[in-house]
DNA sequence: CTTAAATACTTTTTT
DNA sequence: AGTATTTAAG
């Protein structure tokens, strides 16, 4: 096949194969281009048949995306090829093979919310105050122990304090409580197919088989689990490829385990190495100022990418005075640059370090009429309107699920209330049935007789529509679910803004639904319960579509933009304030930024505010952070804010200091102008204070007022 | 049992 | 400021 795209090392990468290939690829050295390449080389120059072949890539848009183009460069159907994130390989794999663990193949998955509400559950039946245990903090721990591969066993064994004592006991519970409902958490979908490899051999050796050549992309970020799935996979055939760049290493906190990189070469035995070092994505300027930053790391390997694009224009410094000017002054700086039809706004993105930034940028692109796109925060799936939809689906599908029967119950209200609920709960807990079957035979219950009244029809209806899982499509069956559970006539009846918002929702679900119904052949239930429970924000992101997009820096991960600017550059926001005296933590945060700058092809716009408001009351002062204060003098150029600096104008033609003026400071008080030093709000002022301090203050930030007599 | 009002809590990042 | 949870009134 044609390779005369590629420049020398990335062809050399391609074209390695017979031992594990290990390729660090710096930030827009082609990474993907090389990929796509050599899954074609190995499609048909090397006559691999695509269904021996796995690929693993970070999201699931990337997985189409890298489908699409190694199927551009070949002339016949590669449909047969696995392409996938983790979870979603693993996924499929185990509706194939998880009975022989004794579980259901038409499994459910707990997202985040889910798994919660489930260890909520078990803090209670432990008796302990969820005041004082935290569910969420109780779910990290136990993920941490998964990511470990430590079962609840040894957690047991290994609790040296109350707390991992408690938390090996609340893990115990809530593992049994997954496999009652037949559900598994994100955590599950790794291990599962490890203890299945582990238990049956014959299972291992299957995959083995299989799959001939694997390929992973973003390694630097995989954690123990996902390299015990592909070691198991690849161990005997050392057919590998892995691509990664330790510089990029930001998933730290979730498990990702950066010796998996670094020490490649001792797991998979000696290994080819290469380095992709050119960039093609950003100007000079761009890259210098990221390495800048990188380099103050102490825990990496010293290496600098470089390009043969233009300098380019400076890195862009928007000092602030409060966080709503920074919105308002990306907004103008948006205007700027889109006006003159130079650029569009899908050529844009904001980025930032935590998810409640976003809204303040949100509602002034929304006040200005500009079209726009958030990624990650509250997802469209776990929208209460659509969890509540899918919680009907998914009982349907899985009648054994405690979490979504709980949900829906009383939803819309139909007179069940919690202490029916929880007689309801203390008695499938007796018999040790699900409590779907216990509302099978409610009359054993001692409840209310209007309550099992109502009971009974909902029962009967959940049946009904069980039964007909197979015979009818997914779109019939949704639209069933709503009218039967008079799900519409629910929202109409509010008829409030918020009602007939999430009414509007669920039409664009139900439509989601119609579209995967067009697009796949073999839609069915379980695989679409599946597919949502997997499919992230950018998974469905459109980026033909002209709006500026606002996301995450995590999130933005493997992307590019003409146009990024970083919001909220301040010390305690990024660097977030927990890590500022960690080190490891800090490397992170620093490689966090070097992720973001990376993302920007053209300009880079780096922004903070001197004052932020937090949980909506309190006005803190910030500091800049480091990132911005590191940067070379030669790269950088300071924009001021529109409103900053018609309000210096003000104030500098107002006031004027003068010798032996009284003045009053916020901190020291009372004092006396000795000196000054310039013109008005630039002005240095020298102020002795009362007990003959004496201070040297720059007029605007001290904030000095005039003292009359 | 349901609804509305009061109160508590949030902000690290995600498959 | 916005959302989730708890409490009080109906």
């Amino acid at each position: 096949m044609n390779l005369d795209n590629l420049n020398n090392k990335q062809l050399e990468a391609v074209t390695s194969i017979g031992q594990p290939n290990l390729i660090f690829a710096g930030a827009g050295s082609g990474k993907t281009r090389v990929l796509t390449y050599k899954i074609a080389y190995l499609i048909k120059d090397v006559g691999l048949p695509p269904e021996n072949i796995l690929a693993v890539t970070f999201t699931n848009k990337a997985a189409q995306e890298m489908k699409l183009r190694v199927q551009e460069l070949l002339d016949f159907d590669i449909s047969s090829i696995s392409i996938g994130t983790f979870h979603s390989i693993s996924a499929q794999l185990l509706r194939k093979e998880i009975h022989h663990l004794g579980m259901l193949n038409n499994f459910i998955i707990y997202d985040q919310p889910d798994s919660i509400s489930v260890i909520k559950s078990s803090i209670k039946d432990l008796g302990l105050d969820i005041k004082q245990f935290e569910p969420k903090t109780f779910k990290n721990h136990i993920s941490q122990l998964k990511n470990k591969l430590i079962s609840y066993e040894q957690a047991e064994i290994l609790a040296d304090d109350f707390l991992s004592q408690k938390v090996a006991e609340v893990y115990k519970i809530y593992q049994n409580q997954l496999s009652e409902n037949s559900a598994l958490d994100f955590d599950d979908l790794l291990l599962k197919p490890l203890e299945l490899f582990k238990t049956m051999p014959n299972i291992l050796k299957k995959y083995q088989n299989k799959y001939n050549y694997v390929l992973v992309d973003e390694y630097q970020d995989t954690n123990k689990p996902q390299f015990e799935f592909i070691y198991s996979l690849a161990q005997n055939h050392r057919e590998i490829c892995v691509v990664g760049d330790d510089d990029q290493s930001i998933y730290g906190w979730r498990g990702a385990d950066i010796s998996n990189i670094l020490n490649f070469s001792d797991a998979f035995g000696e290994s080819k190495i290469f380095k992709l070092e050119q960039n093609y994505r950003s100007t000079q300027n761009i890259l210098d100022a990221a390495y800048f930053v990188i380099s103050k790391n102490s825990n990496r390997a010293d290496k600098k990418i470089w390009t043969q694009n233009k300098k380019g224009e400076p890195i862009y410094i928007v000092e602030n005075l409060n966080d709503s000017i920074e919105a308002d002054k990306i907004l103008s700086l948006i205007s700027e640059n889109t006006s003159k039809g130079e650029y569009d706004f899908n050529d844009i993105v904001i980025l930032y370090r935590t998810n409640a930034q976003s809204r303040i940028i949100e509602d002034r692109l929304r006040r200005q009429g500009i079209p726009y796109h958030i990624i990650g925060g509250v997802k469209f799936y776990e929208r209460k309107e659509i969890k509540d939809i899918l919680a009907y689906l998914r009982l349907i599908s899985n009648l054994s699920d405690n979490v979504s029967l709980l949900r829906i119950l009383n939803f819309p209200v139909r007179g069940i209330g919690k202490t029916s609920i929880e007689k309801i709960i203390k008695y499938s807990k007796e018999i040790g049935d699900s409590i779907f079957s216990v509302l099978n035979n409610i009359d054993n219950v001692n409840i209310g007789i209007s309550q099992k009244k109502t009971i009974k029809i909902f029962v009967d209806k959940i049946n009904e529509i069980h039964n007909t899982i197979d015979s009818i499509d997914v779109v019939d069956l949704v639209k069933k679910v709503i009218h039967e559970f008079k799900i519409k006539e629910h929202y109409d009846r509010q008829n409030t803004s918020d009602s007939n918002e999430r009414w509007q929702n669920i039409e664009e679900f139900i439509n989601g639904i119609i579209e995967y119904n067009d697009e796949k052949e073999e839609a069915n239930l379980v695989k679409f319960l599946e597919e949502v429970s997997l499919l992230t924000d950018i998974d469905k992101w459109n980026d033909e579509v002209k709006q500026v997009t606002l996301m995450t820096i995590h999130s933005s991960k493997g992307l590019e933009f003409p146009i990024v600017f970083i919001s909220g550059l301040e010390e305690g926001l990024f660097p977030i304030s927990q890590y500022l005296d960690q080190n490891d933590e800090l490397e992170e945060e620093r490689r966090l930024f070097y992720v973001g700058a990376t993302r920007a092809m053209e300009k880079l716009y780096l922004s903070y505010s001197k004052l932020r408001r937090r949980f909506g009351a309190e006005i803190m002062p910030m500091l800049v952070s480091r990132f911005i204060t590191e940067l070379p003098e030669e790269n950088i150029q300071y924009i001021k804010s529109d409103y900053e600096s018609r309000k210096m104008n003000i104030i500098s033609k107002d006031i004027s200091y003068k010798v032996g003026q009284l003045v009053q400071h916020s901190l020291f008080g009372k004092g006396k102008i000795v000196e000054v030093q310039g013109e008005g709000n630039e002005s240095k002022v020298s102020v002795i204070f009362h007990g003959n301090i004496r201070k040297k203050l720059i007029a605007k930030y001290a904030n000095l007022k005039i003292v009359y007599e």
